[in-house]
DNA sequence: ATGAAAGCGCTAACAG
DNA sequence: CTGTTAGCGCTTTCAT
């Protein structure tokens, strides 16, 4: 306490005990007597003591901290996903730490594999794929901390992954349309991908448009480039919505109307669609039926409000952090053992068992049916 | 580089210098020769070192980290917030580690006081004060650390402020309203206050009322608790876009509609109150104006867009580092002074000059006029 | 149930 | 310009 800070050895001092006693006690380890527990405590709370966790995860190797990388924190998307995760680990006693990498690639990467805190700060990180290239080497560039991925979307898993349901999701968003009475309906995301080349595909766009092209292809629908337009976002939504919007108008009432829904790829370019489309005098839902996907808060509000995909953010935090726990602690166990077993040797095969493989998770989504197509 | 970590001995050893030489090579630091320099950035590259940050905050006590303390994620304004702070914080080197409180005070101020990582982790905070009460000891809660709050709104600061323009805006929201036309202005936010508690409030909505209803009476028009509806978000904007709907309703066409304008104190009201008011049957802007303040993104995006008093949170974000390294700098020097200089005692005073004292910002802002005003 | 010793990896301070 | 010494505050290990 001498420089305004107790330290550890002033806490032991004034209740009388060592340093170790008063840590053991602080950390409500087992073995410390309950009065002597309760004069540390008193002491602690006397002096004001606050542990410095520099040294104390310096020593220890272990933080507590979460690394959460996503691309930025100011979209309806991002920041939800950031709010559900943060709260998730918070509630877990872990602390979270939130890194934007503004959609480079190279950032992600860094903030994975170069970052001077990865090594001794965190305990584990939570990476968002999207930004990153595919099929990285993500176990590899994350030296074997605890990682789990967010919609990673690979066929084959290479780290513990919790998928967004993006080929059920735009499956069911079209089924929608259609069951809302939609004969001709527009896509709304990035490139157009031919059927066949949607077999393997390994990105969260590219899952969404399986769904939504199998939705069609059921239905007895057109799936081919004419119905695609770009936009990923409510600026480029807005263009798509003018491009649709034109197609409409260009024909005319009396020939049939050449779209009568749109499926956006995601709820932020819903919104400049539907913007688009007013913008050239077409009511939605009236004229146009829309629907998004991801259940961003804002649709509830919007006019008209937003018929969407509302996938289980809370749902995937806490799978998020299942994961993440579980490697921790696995990593702690078989560090301890691997310690105290000395060159055992052999036992360094057995420990690469079932528990070592990337576990998957899908997350839940439901339909929420509102203004937007006519609900 | 014993167990897959590499030491600064390592690199030490492996360049042919001591660790103080390599350390200070990594560091940039003047007077090392430049072979040297070169040496050491070689084999630190050839073992793929990365500092160890604990040890090294441990011992400098400086870390880079600014810890930014915001009531949430996922909100259109503090998504925007969170988003330049954090921008701005890396854009300058340092490390921005943002906390959410979820609007408890109890967290805010455990987060400013009680945090174990504030003594040791973080070289600065700053924190957005709603949640926070009024007046708050806040200099001596976050013990002299490096602090600066935003739109704490007091009259005389007691530590670094940035604030919202929060009058002037509301203001020119107002007067906006006006010149359209409007002559019954509702105002959807908190309770409300009489003119005369509102000389001295210290709040950013008391602000922005005195800022509106100044507006009002400069222009002859009523200032009085029937106008007041209250709806700081989304979901009790909707409720307060129904109650002014309602009233439109009651009174009829012919006897001159109660309302034709209303300004929200935020644009997340303002969303509510345009969804509101529409399920009445009330149309934006032919029946009813509306414009709020913050210039969330969403506007631009919305059906109808929305007028809105956009504030430059790049600005905001700007001016709060300026401040806070500004405060670093200064605690440095301080310190590296007072521990050359001994018990010299007498330089103490002297010390607490004008650059001591509490600076205060104001951001700009600027009208942004939409359709929901008929632009 | 408690304590003593040792040292995590780095950098401030000073010596050369 | 470079090296040596010391120690930040804590926790692991081992002894009592």
């Amino acid at each position: 306490m001498a420089n305004g800070k107790t330290t550890l050895r002033d806490v032991a001092a004034a209740a009388g005990v060592s340093p170790m006693t008063a840590s053991n006690a602080l950390h409500g380890k087992a073995g410390v007597k309950e009065s002597t527990r309760a004069k540390v405590l008193a002491a602690a709370e006397r002096l004001d003591y606050r542990i410095n966790l520099t040294a104390s995860m310096l020593k220890s190797g272990r933080s507590n901290i979460i690394h959460i990388i996503v691309n930025e924190f100011d979209s309806p998307f991002y920041s939800k996903l950031v709010q559900a995760l943060a709260t998730a680990t918070t509630e877990r006693g872990l602390t979270p730490f939130v890194e934007q990498t503004r959609y480079s690639p190279t950032a992600a990467e860094r903030a994975l594999t170069r970052n001077p805190f990865s090594d001794q700060l965190f305990d584990g990180e939570i990476i968002h794929a999207s930004g990153l290239g595919t099929n990285l080497p993500l176990a590899r560039m994350n030296a074997g901390r605890p990682l789990v991925l967010i919609d990673g979307c690979e066929e084959t898993p290479s780290v513990d992954t919790v998928n967004f349901p993006n080929e059920d999701g735009a499956r069911a968003a079209v089924q929608h349309l259609i069951e809302r009475g939609c004969r001709h309906i527009a896509i709304v995301g990035g490139e157009f991908v031919p059927r066949a080349e949607l077999a393997h595909v390994e990105t969260s766009y590219g899952l969404r448009l399986r769904g939504a092209s199998g939705a069609l292809l059921d239905a007895g629908l057109a799936y081919d480039e004419s119905i695609m337009f770009y936009g990923y976002n409510s600026d480029y939504g807005i263009k798509a919505g003018h491009a649709i919007g034109d197609a409409i108008l260009a024909v005319g009432e009396s020939s049939g109307r050449p779209f009568d829904g749109v499926f956006c790829a995601n709820d932020y370019a819903a919104f400049g669609v539907i913007r688009g489309l007013k913008d050239r005098g077409l009511r939605v839902p009236d004229d146009v039926k829309v629907i998004g996907i991801d259940g961003t808060s804002f649709g509830a509000y919007s006019t008209p409000t937003l018929s969407t995909i509302q996938v289980d953010l809370d749902q995937l935090a806490q799978f998020a952090l299942d994961m993440i726990t579980r490697r921790i602690e696995r990593r702690n166990t078989v560090n301890g053992a691997g310690a105290s077993t000395g060159s055992a040797g052999a036992d360094t095969g057995s420990v690469a068992d079932a528990s070592d493989q990337p576990t998957r998770a899908t997350i839940g989504y439901r339909l929420i049916a509102r203004e937007s197509t006519g609900a």
